[in-house]
DNA sequence: CCTGTAGGTGTACGGCATACGCTTAAGACG
DNA sequence: CGTCTTAAGCGTATGCCGTACACCTACAGG
């Protein structure tokens, strides 16, 4: 009876998203996104109640793109891990704008709860108490969203490596020192790196 | 010769870090610290150029309460770092909303380079190599900075707990598992246990 | 006491989210 | 085909924000 919507909501989502990946979350604004869809800026408060929701949809559209099922058996645990881990940061690191929205509405991410009910199953199998488990869980996530912040916001590989270099030496010996090397690990090998070392401490709480 | 300031930058940071603890990092504006301090907005912008100044103040006042000097080396290493990763979520835990500040700003903040120093050093009397300390410092960091804004906004034990534990157990049958668990570990026990699981995965590098 | 300088203030502008009320497009029904 | 109903879309206004700019003024040096 009504006139029709004339935007599906994935629509203004991903117009919100290409905004993002535009000029940043800063430039996020309803606005923008209002010039984006080529309508008022009120318009969009007919699909969404504010811009809390506006975000919400955009991060289920990131993290909807996110495979979420078990990997083969035939790895070992850590390795199926490893590949929960990387499909996260792919996903993710492709839209290095949202990481701040996904950690402010991550625990309303039917996607995200998805993902982790995935993991805590591999760490299930792998023979981890309940309390290994949470704490697995919880430092698998930290590790992730804290690194994919750190790549995308000054990486120590990358400009902010310069600044450190640049520091004198007789103060700051061993991180000038540091620096220099930091330039020959790319952000892949880091990310790796560091949730390897992640992974075998878990393990080694194995029989 | 001209007037002098009635107010030391001191002052002016603690004010604003006031503001954030009271109101979170969403109450912090240029009006309300000018409120807090009983002067003008503009009066502000005699004592830093912006906001983005502000900020830094801000967290060089945080960050500068955080011990970087060597723990004493009659521990083994990793009990050392730990000592270190505990120095920086003691006091940033206090402040949780300068959390989001710090990884903005953390490449100016000459704190946080110190503290880096002393950890890469404690890295490199471990016997680490160069690539491995890259690795480890960066590892570190996004751990710490990942676990901590976790904590402070849904831990896993807390509020968050409850929501993932009414999840439907057919559909996520580890998860509302694990949820129930998740309440008896505390958050000192959960950024240990992780700490502790990272730190054993870079010791076991060593030969 | 006078005066130059910098400290503090008031006002104003453009941008933000969003409440509210109006206009209008278009499917449903006669 | 005409009309009616209902939500879509829009314009305007309010109260936040950061901050530019012009102004007044308190005070140390002379």
């Amino acid at each position: 009876m009504p006139r029709p919507r004339s935007l599906t909501p994935a629509q203004l989502a991903s117009a919100a998203l290409h905004v993002i990946d535009h000029d940043g979350l800063a430039g996020l604004s309803m606005r923008a996104v209002a010039q984006q869809v080529g309508m008022s800026t009120m318009a969009i408060y007919r699909y969404v109640d504010d811009r809390d929701e506006l975000e919400q949809h955009v991060i289920e559209l990131v993290l909807g793109a996110v495979d979420t099922t078990p990997p083969t058996t035939d790895r070992p645990w850590p390795e199926r891990i490893e590949i929960m881990a990387n499909r996260v940061r792919d996903i993710v690191g492709a839209h290095p704008g949202v990481v701040p929205l996904i950690i402010a509405h991550r625990h309303r991410s039917t996607r995200l709860l998805r993902w982790s009910e995935t993991v805590v199953g591999i760490l299930t199998e792998a023979g981890l108490t309940d309390r290994e488990r949470v704490i697995g869980l919880r430092s698998l996530l930290a590790y992730i969203v804290g690194a994919i912040q750190l790549e995308h916001h000054g990486p120590l590989a990358g400009p902010g490596t310069q600044a450190i270099a640049d520091l004198p030496p007789t103060e700051f010996p061993h991180m000038s020192e540091t620096a220099r090397h930091a330039r020959t690990v790319n952000t892949d090998e880091e990310f790796r790196g560091g949730l390897t070392n992640l992974l075998r401490g878990m393990t080694s709480e194995l029989p």
